[in-house]
DNA sequence: TTGTTTAATCGTATATTTGCGATAAACAAT
DNA sequence: ATTGTTTATCGCAAATATACGATTAAACAA
């Protein structure tokens, strides 16, 4: 693209879309569901179960941090990552005023 | 990237990454709300409230399409759009398998 | 110290997405 | 028939995302 647009919309609207960005890839879903099955888990264990290098899976785990999905902290040479579930609430609950509120009118005037 | 490694996932975290990919761009989000807000429009309505030529409109329309949350129908020379509220159902569905269940162990063994 | 393990980051190649203008196609109105 | 309106599609440029190997850094053990 010749320039960025992102920028012009509402800031719900942005928000709203970066946490549906994080986890628009099968790999973050994957990781997500690996570290709530276990309710935690190092780095390396999450790295055995996917079918992709530890550098990659490095980068898919940056990038669900920045989006505020999963905590992680540094347990000695070891990094440990846990789902944070306040985000999760967050992501519902702005869905939920985008799309559900809407719903209510789902048997009015329709024309497709 | 070399090669696509997406295939390699469950099926389930690729159609969950997929509709999350389609409200993963504000302009989408945007879209969709303007359509749920009036239960329906056409095409030209959405183009003059974006900041988006009507080209890049008409693409992100077919992404939505595709992803299966908006219908479209051909009215004349106009085309009109609709929330398909199944789709939304289903996506709400398929994320609360993937993560709400593992919700109730919010308070076992975090290590973050 | 030296070596080992673990994970983040850097550099790079390739794939995909985003965005626009131009064009085409379908129809309405004159 | 010609003109105008509306929307989809094509072709291109630029921005981002994805993936990997190599390197780096940190913690710890021998």
């Amino acid at each position: 693209m010749a320039v960025n647009k992102k920028g012009e919309f509402d800031p719900k609207e942005i928000e709203l879309a970066e946490l549906a960005k994080a986890i628009s890839h099968p790999a973050r879903i994957a990781i997500l569901k690996t570290i709530s099955e276990r309710n935690a888990c190092i780095c390396g264990e999450i790295v055995d179960v996917m079918p992709l290098a530890q550098s990659t899976v490095s980068q898919h785990l940056r990038e669900l941090v920045n989006a505020g999905l999963i905590k992680g902290t540094i347990d000695g040479p070891k990094s440990c990552y846990c789902i944070n579930w306040e985000t999760f609430k967050k992501f519902e609950m702005i869905f939920g005023q985008f799309f559900n509120k809407a719903k209510d009118f789902e048997d009015k005037r329709n024309c497709c």
